[in-house]
RNA sequence: UCCCCUUUAGCUCAGUUGGUUAGAGCGACGGACUGUUAAUCCGCAGGUCCCCCGUUCGAGUCGGGGAAGGGGAGCCA
């Protein structure tokens, strides 16, 4: 049997009227659900990822296949179906098609094992069946709410004239400080070169020295953005931690606008206008998968959306912070003096009780922050931001960098830092140096944030944690 | 890495103090009925109770070990 491979509609278009009633159309996708009428026809519901209801499709037993094929199509059948676009005679939909032919091009070979029976599955049989799980209702919805994620971040930087940086996966600085990180190596293993001190000798490897996945673009983001600057990064990023949390994962995405002439303010008002301008973007393009997220994952999505676009930012000092819990009367496990880094449970009890919506905390004591962050005038805090939000925590971190030589040097001297290893990153203080900010989004926290589930591995398509590379 | 929880039918889960033949809902299958909406009704099939060892006359149930999954903490995005 041949099948036409491309002419076809999408659900979406027909679903929303794209079609004049009484043309005939063709769709192609995967059966949800089947019923039948012994009045001598059956219901088809048919999706093909194009948005998230699925469409009608009435087939009657005029059709030749009818009693040896379509009644007994089960839920993940894949099938062609051609006929004419209708407004429906029944309720919950508009419009459907009156079948003129059905071909089923690929069948379940057995319906009672089928992992993706049109049943409520918990979340984590899902994580388990990752290959099967686009094919259902909350999977599809992530999918095309990230998609409208990412596409709106890019639409955001590139109409304010930001340009979008491919920032090396494969990196030799082992000085960024933000994680452990996972070794790139072609030595083998089971016969590794050493070196007359009896250390492996990287001078054979590859790159002829050590090397590793990225944990951060931002050092040579920083590169274009002392050229260029307005830049940003958005592409995979890889934290060998062993991590075992709800908002953590090993291979994640991040976004990383790096901005010259651009202070901690500027920064955090970027941050705010971004998360507003993507979370406008989904309320406006993905409302069909919103509304199925507010039934049944979280009935606060769309508000929660809505009030976010509509509100001012909080911003928070992290001295005043310290003093907000202090003076609370709500007991903590961890005690608060200024100095410590907060806890999860103090970031939340800010966002989610003391001020019920995402927070911008600034002004971070310096001896608990990166290296690279601009000293402030009081000489105990560094220039540096976090937006928290509610339920899913720290989203962003951001800071403006030190781009004052002597002032760098003597923090890495401090830190017990070697200046020798940041050569290219102090050459941008030693040539043309400026003000300069920018700041991390973690791509599957906002994802998370935005749609309401409660676990990152849920809005990645293939998760990786310690432990688990399958699929 | 630390603390806690879970594992019983294809899926989601009950299962009493340790006691005969381990249950339900949904799904699948068969039938009835119906322009139906994860339809409804009737029927039928479906189990290595995660694995190993132990206690016991007897273990889904108690003890030890292991595995897998989850939640929380830390690290961070």
């Amino acid at each position: 049997m041949e099948f036409d491979c491309m002419s076809h509609s999408s659900i979406d278009a027909a679903l929303k009227g794209k079609h004049k009633v009484g043309e005939s159309i063709t769709i192609k996708g995967w059966i949800r659900t089947r019923r039948d009428s012994k009045a001598g026809f059956s219901f088809l519901a048919v999706h093909d990822g194009s948005c998230f209801n699925p469409i009608q499709v009435v087939a009657d037993n005029n059709l030749s296949n009818y009693a040896s094929e379509i009644t007994s199509l089960t839920a993940g059948c894949a099938v062609i179906c051609e006929g004419e676009l209708v407004e429906s005679q029944g309720q919950g939909q508009s419009f459907e098609i009156k079948a003129t032919r059905v071909d089923v091009v690929g069948w379940v070979e057995n319906p009672d094992t089928y992992p993706m029976a049109a049943k409520r599955h918990s979340i984590e049989y899902l994580r388990e069946h990752a290959h099967l799980r686009p094919r259902t209702n909350v999977i599809g919805a992530v999918t095309r709410v990230r998609n409208s994620l990412s596409q709106a971040i890019h639409r955001f930087f590139h109409e304010r004239g930001y340009y979008w940086i491919s920032a090396p996966i494969i990196t030799a600085s082992d000085t960024e400080g933000a994680g452990e990180m996972f070794r790139v190596s072609t030595l083998d293993l089971q016969n590794l070169p050493r070196t007359e001190k009896g250390e492996v000798d990287f001078s054979e490897d590859f790159f002829c020295k050590e090397s590793f996945l990225t944990v951060s673009g931002q050092l040579n983001a920083e590169t274009y953005a002392c050229a260029l600057s307005n830049v940003y990064t958005f592409g995979p990023t890889f934290r060998a931690e062993n991590s075992n949390t709800s908002r953590h994962l090993a291979e994640f995405w991040m976004v990383e606008p790096e901005v010259a002439f651009a202070d901690l303010s500027d920064i955090a008002q970027l941050a705010e206008d971004m998360l507003k301008y993507v979370c406008k973007a989904v309320l406006e393009e993905r409302r069909d998968d919103l509304d199925f997220f507010a039934q049944r994952i979280d009935k606060s999505v769309i508000s929660r959306l809505e009030g976010l676009v509509e509100s001012e930012f909080v911003r928070m000092d992290y001295s005043d912070a310290i003093e907000i819990l202090q003076n609370c009367d709500k007991k903590f496990e961890f005690p608060v003096e200024w100095g410590v880094d907060l806890q999860s449970e103090h970031e939340r009890y800010l966002a989610e009780e003391h001020v019920g919506a995402p927070i911008i905390m600034q002004n971070y004591p310096k001896d608990i922050k990166a290296f690279y962050m601009r000293i402030n005038d009081d000489k105990r805090t560094v220039a540096a931001m976090d937006v928290l939000a509610p339920g899913i925590g720290e989203i962003i971190g951001g800071s403006q960098r030190e781009e004052r030589l002597e002032v760098f040097d003597e923090r890495l001297s401090e830190m017990g830092l070697n200046p020798e290893d940041y050569g290219w990153y102090r050459d941008l203080r030693r040539y043309g140096t400026v003000p300069h900010s920018g700041f991390g989004l973690g791509f599957e926290r906002l994802v998370a944030y935005v749609t309401g589930m409660q676990n990152v591995r849920d809005v990645i398509p293939f998760p990786r944690t310690p432990g688990n590379v399958n699929f």
